[in-house]
DNA sequence: TACGGGATCGTCT
DNA sequence: GACGATCCCGTAG
């Protein structure tokens, strides 16, 4: 399947952007070690205006200023001092928009997950959760401000999208601190899926 | 099953 | 010097 075009990332609404990335597919490449699977749960992060992101209010920093960029890069930062999470940046240069990808269905390099996530077997809790996601997929500080069309990591098209329907809008996790703007339906999930990271229904 | 707390450190104040 | 866009394991019921 062919890689998402830049035109893709550059879109203005990166809430609407955020929704389209579900059904679409995540891989990375490192060490020769192929994973990747199928994007499940999204969290948008709507620019300067947004208190819930780290560019809230246009601030400007070492770390956030990736979120700057052009549209079509990926933003990881550390969580909690032990977490990689990953992040699609979107937008024009200078609106620091950006998208957290937070459930993944994996679908490439289950061995090479296993031995990532010290699991022996399939179980939702491997890539369901940005944390977990991002360890599975081998990701971490090298892979921030990386080339979406680089052949490190990449998102790819997939012509089965999920309707509607399938598709739950909800508050985004761990976003209190955000007062008013918590509760905003910024999050977005395949209804049903095993690979979310909350009981969702 | 559900809840609670510890882990652990880069980033910004 | 405080605090997270989290995960995991222990304990209790």
């Amino acid at each position: 399947m062919p890689k998402l075009p830049y035109s893709f990332y550059q879109q203005e609404d990166v809430i609407s952007l955020a929704k389209q990335l579900l059904g679409k597919k995540l891989f990375t490449l490192i060490n020769g070690e192929l994973t990747g699977g199928i994007i499940v749960e999204t969290e948008a992060y709507n620019g300067i205006i947004d208190k819930a992101s780290h560019a809230y209010n246009g601030r400007f920093t070492p770390r956030t200023s990736t979120m700057y960029k052009t549209g079509g890069i990926s933003y990881v930062y550390l969580c909690y001092g032990i977490h990689h999470l990953f992040n699609v940046v979107t937008g024009v240069e200078g609106s620091p928009h950006a998208v957290l990808i937070r459930g993944l269905e994996p679908t490439d390099g289950l061995s090479t997950m296993f031995k990532r996530r010290n699991m022996q077997s399939l179980a939702p809790k491997i890539t369901a959760g940005p944390g977990a996601l991002a360890k599975a997929l081998g990701i971490d500080k090298n892979l921030n401000a990386k080339d979406l069309l680089g052949d490190e990591v990449w998102i790819e098209d997939v012509k089965t999208k999920y309707r509607n329907t399938q598709i739950i809008a909800s508050p985004r996790v761990g976003v209190a601190y955000a007062q008013d703007n918590a509760l905003l339906p910024w999050r977005f999930y395949i209804k049903g899926s095993q690979f979310v990271s909350k009981p969702n229904s």
